[in-house]
DNA sequence: GTTGAAAGGATGGACCT
DNA sequence: AGGTCCATCCTTTCAAC
């Protein structure tokens, strides 16, 4: 499937109107995306082709972004999660952009944010153990100039899940 | 298509032994699983017959969960994305089933860890905007006691897949 | 929104290398 | 083991209604 032209990946993003067979298939889709037309059209009352119709303009407007296999992390041996906490001293606009790339050139880093309030950045990062982490550290600190980083270890997940509140 | 037998949801996980082909898969897999097995077949340099069948086993395996549309936050009008930090005093055996039960019951919460060290949890919470945000917190701490509790709020998000580094 | 038809993909068997 | 061919079923896609 193609990437819709009408919608940057990541852009910003304009509410969309859904009613309430929109955020069924939503819901449904979000939980498995190898559902048949035939089952979400059963499963939220309507036949194929409206559903079929509605889904296509979902992905038109950018409601879904993609579709993707979940792996299981520690099938993988990747055994620890880290949450890391950035502060840093350096706000220009040629740091953030090297962070920002340290950052997406590392696969172990699946999740970044830049924060409101005294920590600056926090991290989510998967590696296969507490020693992987450790390079990973020395790598991103010898890259680029970090003030203060706090790293908090996974010990058990919870909860995961892909699937939005839909609203 | 059904859940494998042999896995528990979020159960313990043995590695798997995984070759350069798997890999290639897996790495295409995370990326978009609308691929058809053909697609998948070419780009891995192999044709449709083993291709399906090492995706078959690795589901088998567990290191292929599931299939799941990604909706875009901002399209369904979720704004506000935070990582609220936890420390309890509490640590007996009802209190964290509480909890537990607590996150699970809350579709606005999409992930929650157990953590190592002086903070107990860390949670990702998706909501319309602060004041959505707020009366979840109300609601949390209506319903369990919790000694301490700091919220970070996302400006921006700078990485976001699904994708996990494959070893 | 419904029906149905045509095209394309998935699944699994048979057989070969 | 992997490769090819094939047969069948299922799904998607898009007419026409």
């Amino acid at each position: 499937m193609s990437e819709p032209g009408s919608n940057e990946v990541g852009g910003a993003q304009t509410p969309v109107r859904l009613d309430e067979v929109d955020r069924k298939i939503l819901s449904l889709l979000q939980l498995d995306a190898s559902l048949s037309l035939d089952q979400i059209a059963e499963r939220v009352g309507a036949s194929k082709t409206p559903v079929w119709n509605r889904i296509r303009k979902l992905r038109e407007a950018g409601v879904i972004r993609r579709q993707v296999a979940i792996l299981d992390p520690e099938a993988l041996g990747l055994e620890a999660c880290f949450f890391v906490l950035i502060r840093t001293s350096e706000h220009d606009k040629d740091w953030a952009h090297r962070f920002l790339k340290a950052l997406r050139d590392r696969p172990e880093v699946v999740e970044a944010h830049r924060l409101a309030g005294d920590i600056d950045y926090i991290l989510k990062v998967h590696v296969r153990n507490a020693r992987a982490y450790d390079r990973f550290y020395q790598s991103l600190i010898g890259e680029v100039r970090i003030h203060n980083v706090t790293a908090l270890l996974s010990m058990e997940e919870i909860k995961a899940t892909s699937a939005l509140p839909i609203p």
